[in-house]
DNA sequence: AATGAATGAGCCTTCATTCAT
DNA sequence: GATGAATGAAGGCTCATTCAT
């Protein structure tokens, strides 16, 4: 069963690997060897196909990122707080696959914490575009008579409402609720935090207190 | 020859430079002979008073919490909902010293990132208290009416929302907002985060719509 | 689609690029992927085509020779002295291609230093005929009374002489004499050579000091 | 008998075995195992005392010559041509070492063919002095008359008549010679390379042929 | 006949740790 | 009590070679 014609598949299969591996150790306690090996290559392979351990790591940082890239393409027809559960429910999703910090939210945070260098302009290649659609929806909610920069505040506050999966341990968080996630529990959780954020925008729209007003 | 006198003082030194350099590099990447030389002592030093890498990591990170721990002790006639402000108000700066992520929120997406087992109930004994502080805020301003879980909820909302810093580099999140980080800014952020989550709070209380009710 | 016709000429290319790798690189820092680049073939054809990276060393070697044989065809009826001349004359080009040591010159070095034991017998086959002529030309020059040792001492001063280039880089030659390597200069060096000799071979000859007695 | 005081004595043999491995296998081929091995000491201390290998072959370099560095120094008062002959006994022993080409000679040629970098101005510190005095001998015998560039001709005349044991393998030497390699031989060797020599130095002076005039 | 995919052996290096002082 | 010398373990990478086509 020593095949040579499966440049590709074994290639994809480091991919998945590195990314399992990277994802679970980060960049330097991850061993090549296990990653060859859950590969089911030789410890060479990662030299031959990628050219090292660095390039490994850059691109499985975009395999991840492809895999797990959130959908957000609601008609604009749709109704623009609609639009805004939405993108809460994939968002959350997108943050929370199997309970625990996601493949690529790992490797996210892995590269936040320790820049390699080799992810050049993720942010603006990755992260930005989805951005721009949370932007989009908010203007719609809050109307064009609402600054830019209260627009971008309640994005942050959206996105890092969302982002809970990415700094708590899954263990951590059913014992601070005080019962298990399910996905009965992520969906309401979901909920919460659009009533909570729709609740929050409209600080920002009409009577326009003196809030963010220096 | 100025030796002998700085059993404690070098120690010191080595828990200082250790925070630092774990912060900067991640366990893996930190060098004890880097945190040695910042701290002006041998090589050895670390395994003499430490006992070894692992260990030291896990005083460091202690060390690191007790530097930077949040000030929350507001007396209990102040009206809650000022309550709320100042704790965000600590939150967010505790988030956010120098502007990118302070060295214990570093330390603690290390440790969340590549648990070391060495920081053992971490959680409970460093986090839990000030968390339920805000819970007692939000229990105080939300009512008696109201469930323990949309409480946690809002918890998780606003708690969330201060740890921009955590998860974004300093200089991505000016290119975001499009403009530079200036203590006036995240005062205005932290205000902001304010108002939108006393707003978004009142969404759990009053008419008690079928929001969290699966 | 040029394929499956230039068995021949993929093998002569081979072998070219073969010599001029070993000679710039040495055997080890030789990189056959390199080789077969140069000679624009697939990486494999080194193995296919001679079975190896030692076997092309040996191949390259003769190769190189035959390339750079020098031609000591002088006829017989030239006087001796002349032919003498004629001899040095080739004899330091070949030492001199280009102004550093030869391809051919490199190899034998290399060879020299570190033994592949793949070069059977070089000296006798490729040195050794090169010698006799001189070995010819100087008992025709220093008559038959001379005892063949003091001849060989000679045929020693003479080819020695001419391996300047093999042991000095071109560079630190030219800082040793003060003046650039031309065609020019070469010429003269040689004609010193000639003369420096000649008068040297007369000490072995006549009077027969006491010299080469022990 | 495990000692920790001997850092100086673990250096020098590494250094010792260094010069062997490097002249008997080349850089690239000489491992720092068999280094190690030989110097009685850890595999990791090449890198420990000289911080790798590319060091330590520089290193080894200046070592070698060091040890054999040939001694010149005779007399001003002793006639010119008595010098020429202890110049000549001393280069020729300098590069005989054992019969075979030396230490140095080995360490010479390498970096000659393969040219680390790291021997800076090895040339111009090692080689040079020792040329000077030469020139210095030669310019006595020789006189004043004589151009700098006919006395450098004559230098190199000498000195590359002295280097039969860099270009030659003992065995192949002895079969061309048709005789054992014995200290009587070089000796005999001396005297020839110096009559000759000095024959040949007469050629450059006095009446002044055509000679080294284009 | 000739090639590109894939491999395995081995080397240099790093670095936390230990030992003797 | 504290230090500098020295070590052992292991990892990533290189590269000639082999295999299946």
């Amino acid at each position: 069963m020593i095949k040579r014609k499966d440049g590709k598949k074994t290639k994809l299969n480091l991919l998945n690997a590195a990314c399992e591996v990277f994802a679970q150790k980060g960049y330097r306690d991850a061993r090549i060897s296990e990653i060859c090996k859950r590969a089911g290559s030789n410890l060479a392979s990662v030299n031959y196909y990628f050219g090292g351990k660095r390039n490994l790591y850059g691109k499985a940082w975009q395999h991840a990122y492809e895999k797990e890239k959130p959908d957000f393409s609601d008609p604009v027809t749709t109704p623009a707080q609609d639009r805004l559960r939405a993108y809460i429910q994939a968002l959350i999703q997108n943050f929370s696959v199997e309970g625990d910090a996601s493949l690529f939210n790992r490797l996210y945070l892995m590269e936040f914490l320790n820049p390699t260098g080799l992810i050049q302009n993720s942010w603006y290649k990755n992260i930005e575009p989805g951005r721009r659609i949370l932007h989009g929806i908010l203007r719609d909610i809050m109307g064009p008579g609402v600054s830019d920069l209260d627009i971008k505040f309640c994005e942050l506050s959206i996105i890092n409402q969302c982002r809970i999966f990415m700094n708590i341990k899954g263990s951590d968080l059913e014992y601070l609720l005080g019962q298990a996630i399910t996905p009965e529990l992520i969906r309401k959780l979901a909920r919460h935090i659009a009533d909570f954020s729709l609740a929050g925008i409209q600080t920002g729209v009409a009577p326009k207190r003196e809030s963010t007003v220096s």
